[in-house]
DNA sequence: GTTTTTGCACTGACCAGTCAGTTCAAAAAG
DNA sequence: CTTTTTGAACTGACTGGTCAGTGCAAAAAC
């Protein structure tokens, strides 16, 4: 009844995890209108400040529904968890493998997930920004599902820094995992500030800077 | 400016909200304890998740003692957020002032900073997490601290690229703000990947990892 | 030197409000 | 018919903030 269409910050339709095969579409559309809402608020306010409540009313529906639909709001956020970093590790193995099929160097796969990491977090900034906030925390009930779901990610990322050193583009003394993480931080709070700070700026452009600093080329040499 | 003395090796110490010449070295004590209760609880569990009873058991004090010493929750925490980032950026700017002086380069000056920022995230480890947890968020009431307090941060960063830049040793082409935010999330997310995962590893062991790729040695050459 | 007063720092029971989660009858959708 | 949604009332636990009162060490008075 409450005419409230949300704001577009869509997490993305992915195809069900193959749990209830008997999800109606009504009910998958619900469920959207759930993840919508309460993403653009755990972003803004954090988890535990926001409330089932805001959600319902922010989606459009009643209380009642969040709970016909879920388990609890700790469930609510998990499965927005899973399916938002399915995307992003979707879109860089995607990135990787298409560099890869048109004969590209690792260094131009690792500039390719760049630009996937930027255009991601320029489409789903909330996710990213939720996502960051909890990453690190401890104690917390998703931690497990955090960690598995971050390892996806940047398994992604290691996996070409592997491919890189055994066909030796890369030093065999790097550090992998490590220099995923330092990888995957760059963009990430380059990305952030962007977003936070320059939101006028051009995807293009950013990614032009990162490139420059991704391939040595910030110290004068060249 | 707050003039104070003999920096205590804890995350804590502000200058009081009234009186300047009547703190009591009890009162400062109670809040140094306070401050250290906070930042590890609201690391682990964030702000809105973690109780100023909880705060207080911790800090080993009565509620109303929270209360006598800050106006509120949030004013804790923003105290908290001015400090431990007041600390980060003398550190960083002694790193770079320091190897200035020794005649180094640019790049051996980010290098230094890199290195202090990881011994800062190696010592406060609860602070960098809880600041990255809340740095990106909106709407919240800190806001405005935060952003100040993340500048004053960054313009170190940002001053030695400048200097750089004009001094030959850095491409002119290159993006200060966002390099400098780059830079900083490289380091970032490194060191709290490595406190989270790999806490074993020695702080010169990551730090020489982190050289490696800032100094466009990850690409095969050399 | 002893007694009394002062006021800072601290205490913890208490209050008014909030929130996640439950329940359910009834309506809408399919 | 069945599935899904509604919406409001209710519960019980928890929370930020308050406040009258306590303890105590140094100053003041004697």
């Amino acid at each position: 009844m409450n005419g409230r269409t949300g704001v577009p910050v869509t997490i993305g339709v992915m195809e069900r995890s193959s749990t209830t095969s008997g999800g109606s579409a009504r009910r998958e559309a619900t469920r959207q209108k759930l993840y919508e809402a309460a993403v653009t608020l755990i972003a803004e306010q954090g988890f535990s400040a926001t409330t089932v409540d805001e959600i319902a009313e922010r989606a459009g529906v009643a209380k009642g529904t969040v709970y016909y639909n879920f388990a609890s709001k700790s469930v609510l956020f998990e499965e927005l968890l899973r399916h938002g970093v399915g995307l992003l590790t979707a879109s860089l193995r995607e990135a990787a493998e298409k560099t890869a099929a048109q004969g590209g160097s690792r260094v131009d796969a690792l500039d390719a997930m760049v630009r996937a990491g930027l255009v991601f977090i320029d489409r789903y900034p909330a996710f990213t920004q939720l996502y960051v906030a909890e990453l690190w925390r401890t104690n917390r009930a998703w931690q497990s599902t955090l960690m598995v779901v971050r390892q996806q990610a940047v398994a992604v990322v290691e996996g070409v820094l592997r491919e890189g050193v055994a066909a030796g583009e890369f030093s065999e003394e790097i550090d992998v995992p490590l220099t995923a993480a330092a990888l995957v931080g760059m963009v990430l709070v380059a990305a952030l500030d962007w977003k936070s700070f320059q939101p006028e700026r051009s995807l293009d452009d950013v990614h032009a800077a990162l490139s420059r600093l991704l391939q040595g080329r910030v110290s004068g040499h060249r």
